[in-house]
RNA sequence: GCCCUCAUCGUCUAGCGGCUAGGACGGAUGAUUCUCAUUCAUCAAACCGGGGUUCGAUUCCCCGUGAGGGCGCCA
């Protein structure tokens, strides 16, 4: 059994996010990779900014992408309780070992964190107001991914509001120290937060952790440039829940965002990633979201998917769908339309669009294909063709279709290319989608044949 | 403005002093297929610039430049 114990600790204030998954995938990849303690810890001090409701955001983003923790909310621990918000008295006691050690003073009713040396004022030009500098050492922070990095914590700063409330710096190191955490990993966005914290560290007399910075995620180049934010398209992960993305797809993704395995394996098992993880072999560099990556990740793990468990995965979608009732009904048909559908799709969401026709008799006929197809040959006579042969055809496999078809074209002296495409149209409306044979035996021959022939009738 | 980090195809990346600079996504072309998608094959596509160090730099150092982050009584 391992001592590392690492956390994740995000704020309710706002929907879970592509890089905090990321970071809680790290923690917990670096977790369980060691055989340590992957714990959750709620950072929810700011109380205007918190909100009950993304608790849950938090816990079913968690759940839903399989980083499960060993510590924290709903599971418990021996390090508890794990919500800020329920560790006053915790922050009181750390907070009078300060003041007894003489670290701390009050100003302008909030209370500070006092550091060594001689003091100046100074007219910060940015800030357009007069600080009051410390004359310090540099502060050296040993980093797992950065290596050494060097920052001088040269201003006070407030460790308590006005209000009463500790802020995220102080109430950061104490619940690591309290909680014994051995590796603080997160985002490169707290570099430069990192000298307070080692500073609050060394007054409490407690040992360093280790960190470990890593890069952000960026918009992808079309999104402009930035680091990924929530409002970016594509940025949160309740998004790609609802679009009924498959979670190990995603989490693949990401964890080669910033981290690879060292040679050129992509596609990966849980298990490998877990066994090959580790922080030295974390990016420096700031990676960009792309979403066609990710899409086509997505295409090859649905591809593999059990047809159940496809199936399973087109209920989830389709009962938040407004016509989900209606595509369902017939459950028996709706299985056999998403068997077709299966090879042929990236991701979930693009199934209503992508069987559409299947489950109405309304379908939208595409005009640019409709104008290409009916230009060539003699379409009509084909569709004429059709619909006179078809009723005396098997339906009930492809290859019997198929060989039905293929008979009469050759009985006319021509292919089955100049059926497939007329046929396809007036049945679907488009030129995408699973073979013709496969679309006339589940459709039936009494839908198949209406449809031929309203279509004859409009043209 | 000050501080910190980073820098290989459009994107994700391999490379840890000597390579025709490799793979993947995306793109292009072709093959397969009843369409589309898949699959397969082929192609285009990169070491940010300038100085050093070295017999030799994509690789090490410095300076620029660029990208990103921080500078709250937010986290």
């Amino acid at each position: 059994m391992s001592q590392v114990r690492v956390r994740f600790a995000p704020s309710p204030t706002g929907f879970f996010h592509i890089g905090s998954a990321r970071t809680a995938l790290f923690n917990w990849l670096y977790a369980r990779h060691t055989g340590g303690t992957f714990i959750l810890r709620i950072e929810d001090t700011d109380k205007e900014r918190n909100r009950e409701q993304f608790l849950n955001v938090i816990y079913d983003s968690l759940n839903w992408l399989g980083l499960n923790w060993d510590e924290g909310p709903q599971v418990g621990g021996d390090f508890g309780p794990y919500r800020q918000s329920e560790r006053a008295h915790i922050y009181r006691e750390h907070l009078e070992k300060l003041h007894a050690a003489g670290s701390t003073y009050e100003k302008y009713g909030a209370i500070w964190f006092k550091l060594l040396g001689e003091r100046h004022e100074v007219f910060d030009e940015h800030r357009k107001k007069t600080v009051t500098k410390v004359k310090v050492a540099p502060t050296m922070i040993e980093d797992r991914i950065r290596g050494r990095v060097e920052r001088i914590e040269n201003e006070d700063f407030v460790i308590v509001r006005s209000d009463g409330n500790p802020v995220f710096h102080f109430v950061n190191v104490v619940d690591d120290i309290a909680m014994q955490i051995t590796h603080v990993i997160r985002g490169e966005d707290h570099l430069s937060n990192t000298s307070k914290h080692v500073e609050l560290f060394k007054a409490f007399g407690g040992p360093v952790p280790q960190f470990a910075h890593i890069p952000l995620i960026l918009k992808s180049p079309e999104m402009g440039p930035g680091k990924m934010s929530k409002r970016d398209q594509g940025a949160l992960i309740e998004e790609y829940k609802q679009r009924c993305f498959l979670p190990e797809a995603l989490v693949n993704y990401i964890a080669l965002l910033g981290w690879n395995p060292g040679d050129d394996r992509e596609k990966m098992l849980m298990t490998d990633i877990i066994k090959l993880f580790d922080l030295p072999g974390v990016n420096q560099s700031n990676a960009r979201f792309d979403p066609k990556k990710l899409a086509h990740m997505n295409m090859t793990y649905l591809l593999e998917l059990p047809a159940e468990r496809f199936s399973a995965l087109a209920q989830a979608f389709f009962a938040q769908q407004p016509n989900g009732a209606a595509v369902m009904a017939d459950e028996a048909y709706f299985h056999e339309v998403m068997l077709l559908a299966q090879p042929k799709i990236k991701s979930v969401d693009e199934l209503a669009a992508y069987s559409g026709y299947f489950f109405t008799e309304d379908y939208p006929i595409d005009d640019k294909i409709k104008t290409k197809v009916m230009g060539k040959g003699d379409p009509k006579a084909r569709l004429a063709e059709l619909l006179a042969a078809l009723p005396a055809m098997d339906f009930t496999t492809d290859s019997a279709l198929e060989a039905g078809i293929k008979s009469l074209a050759e009985s006319k002296g021509l292919g089955f290319g100049d059926y497939q495409a007329v046929g396809r149209l007036a049945v679907t409306g488009t030129n995408v989608g699973p073979s013709i044979t496969s679309i006339f035996r589940v459709l039936g021959p009494e839908r198949v044949l209406a449809r031929l022939g309203r279509f004859l009738a409009g043209v």
